[in-house]
DNA sequence: CAGGGCCCTG
DNA sequence: CAGGGCCCTG
């Protein structure tokens, strides 16, 4: 851990004091809650008030219809129940045959063993936090670096001062290039001359003409030729300077990104002089300040610098363009956010607006990394400690809130339901976390389309990533009721009910951000789907491998299913199979070189303290927010069995050997529970996956 | 996880 | 032909 001043480190330190695992939930109400394992969330709140009026789901007639509809759903379960007690019993006699044999000690089905030490993700975090927050700081003040160490580290290397990693690439070229360089940089100080000059000329003839040569071709013709191409070229400056300015005040700090082109612009400008002002004039007419990168003016031709220069020019020219949309994004956030909006005072005037337009980026800027970093950041800290919330203080936003639970994998044992059966949960520390890299994937989501819902964008299918729908009416982030709230309204016949940890009880609420431009109108549901949406969808995963396509549009009522949706939703089950019937022969394969096979099926078990138990728990219910129901468990022992004895007998050499496999698991489809009819997530709180 | 190819089924 | 599923690939 480095000792930097960093403003995240805050979060260091600013630690809630109550030990692992030794918090009761209930004991420190004020206290961030760790609710089995929830993220840190993002301004969600539940419409689950709403969700009870229209979108009352489960009203007879279009549950009947739509089990009716659906391949026979009632046919295929009784075949299954037919099929699974046959099943069971033909276990229970096997199980009894070698009670012996049941036992963890084989590898294969065994507790987690060894893992990762948890110090070692642990500690890489930090650095990538750093690497982040380095990322995040060479936005603004990189560039500005970039061309001052392009300047001075000429100078640094003659009496060998200055990073030398860095100048030993530098120093190889350095020969070719120091000539050039050097006479480079006079004819910048000239052109800084230069420029003075121009300004001044500029404003003398401002001064003299007003603003009357702006007023048409004619009068602008009117005036001297000479008079002409100085105006033509101070135009041009100052459009330059404008779009500068604009730029500048969207980065934090002077960006290089158009310093350096401003540089160059007024080199090309001086060159100008001896130039045909008409032939500028027309690049400038068109406002062609993104051509004015020096290819315009046939510099690519023009010498041996030709070469660099045109790289050079070619990627600033691209960092601003990247910069630009950026500031576009960002200022068109902060401006459509109600504090942001309200901040936004009537603009007096061009500089005026400049400044309010600076506010608010920088303060989009920074709410962007508020909103993002901690997010990074808790893992590290989370198994002792909940980030101090307040360490983000942008006005702009929306109150993080405090209360919410904040991250997987925070296992907490007495948050969990007292039937927990998970034991590794308590017995083992959170596994090395993989950064939540969808999390930020989550965010600039969320950032974008909140952006981008006020243009009128998209429509319908164009894009087939329905995560970037941007359409007004169907915010890529669905309503999240928390289940929490239901509880009364659960049918009790939920036998698996799944439901873990949920909201942690009294006080929690709804996981509100304070948004409500999240969420969507009651009743409505929205074309594209969430990451809550495959989230819930893997859930779902652990009753029905094979849900038809009617079965989806029924525990998917916040969904508006059209082709798209549905092959995409039907695409992440064939995904979730194909993972879930890789992990089954690759175990099976292991069993078998271990001759776990001979050993009765006993040994076939799948505990939930087992490895396979845990990858899979891992790859369905990632935040572990969920009871991974007993029919899955069964589920997963059948199909491991399954594959064990065709690969024992040899069928695996079939090219088709899996097929009846399938066939089989695809019967093993038990109903889903009632609470995935409502819409968001049948989980206690938003975790994206 | 998504896309595309291929196959099977109705 | 469309829908759905598996496989392979990135």
């Amino acid at each position: 851990m480095d000792s930097l001043p960093d403003p995240f480190s805050l979060e260091h330190t600013q630690v809630f004091s109550y030990g692992l695992y030794s918090s009761l939930p209930g004991s420190a109400p004020s206290a961030p809650r760790y609710a089995g394992g929830n993220p840190p969330s993002h301004p969600v709140a539940s419409h689950f008030l709403r969700s009870c009026g229209p979108q009352a789901f489960g009203s007879y007639g279009r549950r009947h219809a739509n089990e009716g509809s659906e391949e026979s759903g009632s046919d295929r379960e009784g075949r299954e129940g037919e099929e699974h007690e046959e099943e069971r019993m033909r276990r229970g006699a096997v199980a009894a045959d070698f009670p012996a044999l049941v036992g963890p000690s084989l590898s294969l089905l065994l507790p987690r063993g060894k893992r990762l030490p948890s110090c070692v993700a642990g500690d890489l975090s930090p650095d990538l936090v750093r690497e982040k927050r380095v990322c995040t700081e060479s936005v603004d003040k990189g560039a500005a670096e970039r061309e001052e160490a392009n300047g001075k580290e000429r100078g640094r290397s003659v009496d060998g001062q200055g990073m030398p990693e860095r100048r030993a690439g530098v120093r190889g070229k350095k020969g070719a290039r120091e000539g050039r360089l050097r006479q480079r940089q006079e004819l910048k100080v000239l052109l800084r001359e230069t420029r003075g000059k121009l300004l001044e000329l500029q404003e003398r003839v401002w001064r003299a003409y007003g603003e009357r040569w702006r007023d048409g071709e004619g009068q602008r013709a009117a005036k001297g030729s000479g008079d002409d191409g100085g105006i033509a070229r101070d135009e041009s400056a100052e459009i330059f300077s404008e779009e500068e300015e604009a730029s500048d005040q969207g980065m934090s700090q002077k960006s290089p990104m158009h310093h350096l082109p401003d540089n160059d612009a007024e080199e090309r400008r001086d060159r100008g002089q001896n130039d045909d002002a008409g032939s500028q004039r027309t690049a400038l007419a068109g406002g062609s300040l993104w051509l004015d990168c020096g290819l315009v003016r046939g510099e690519w031709e023009a010498g041996s610098e030709g070469g660099p220069k045109f790289a050079q020019t070619l990627k600033q020219e691209l960092s601003s363009a990247v910069a630009r949309v950026i500031d576009r994004v960002t200022r068109l956030y902060a401006q459509s956010g109600p504090s942001s909006a309200a901040d936004l005072g009537p603009a007096e005037g061009e500089g005026a607006k400049l400044e309010n337009a600076s506010r608010v980026n920088k303060a989009a800027v920074s709410l962007e990394r508020c909103e993002a970093l901690p997010l990074v950041l808790k893992r590290p800290q989370e198994k002792k400690a909940t980030q101090n919330p307040s360490s983000c203080q942008n006005p702009l936003l929306p109150q993080l809130n405090p209360t919410l639970p904040q991250m997987p994998h925070s296992h907490v044992p007495a948050l969990l339901p007292t039937h927990s059966k998970d034991p590794f949960l308590a017995s083992f520390p959170p596994a090395p976390p993989p950064l939540p890299l969808p999390v930020l994937h989550y965010t600039m989501q969320h950032l974008f389309a909140r952006s981008l819902s006020t243009l009128p964008l998209h429509k319908d299918c164009l894009s087939p990533d329905t995560f970037l729908d941007f359409s007004p009416h169907a915010p890529s982030f669905p309503p999240l009721p928390l289940m929490g709230q239901l509880d009364g309204s659960l049918p009790a016949s939920d036998r698996d009910g799944g439901r873990r940890g949920a909201a942690g009880g009294a006080g929690s609420g709804y996981a509100d951000g304070g948004d409500t431009s999240l969420y969507l109108p009651g009743g409505l549901s929205q074309e594209g789907l969430s990451p809550c949406h495959l989230k819930k969808a893997k859930l779902m995963f652990f009753y029905a491998r094979y849900p038809s396509s009617n079965t989806l549009k029924t525990y998917f009522p916040d969904v508006k299913f059209n082709r798209c949706v549905t092959s995409q939703m039907i695409k992440w089950f064939s995904n979730f199979r194909e993972f879930f019937y890789i992990q089954m022969e690759r175990f099976a394969r292991q069993a078998a070189r271990e001759g776990l096979a001979g050993r009765g099926e006993a040994a076939l078990r799948l505990g939930r303290d087992s490895e396979l138990y845990r990858i899979l728990n891992l790859h369905y219910n990632k935040s572990n927010d969920y009871q991974v129901p007993d029919r899955f468990v069964e589920v997963s022992e059948l199909a491991l069995r399954e594959f064990l004895s065709a690969i024992q007998a040899g069928r695996d050499a079939d090219p088709c050997w899996k097929k009846s496999i399938y066939k089989i698991i695809c019967k093993l489809d038990s109903p889903v529970p009632d609470s995935f009819r409502l819409p968001g997530c049948p989980v206690g709180v938003v975790n994206i996956v």
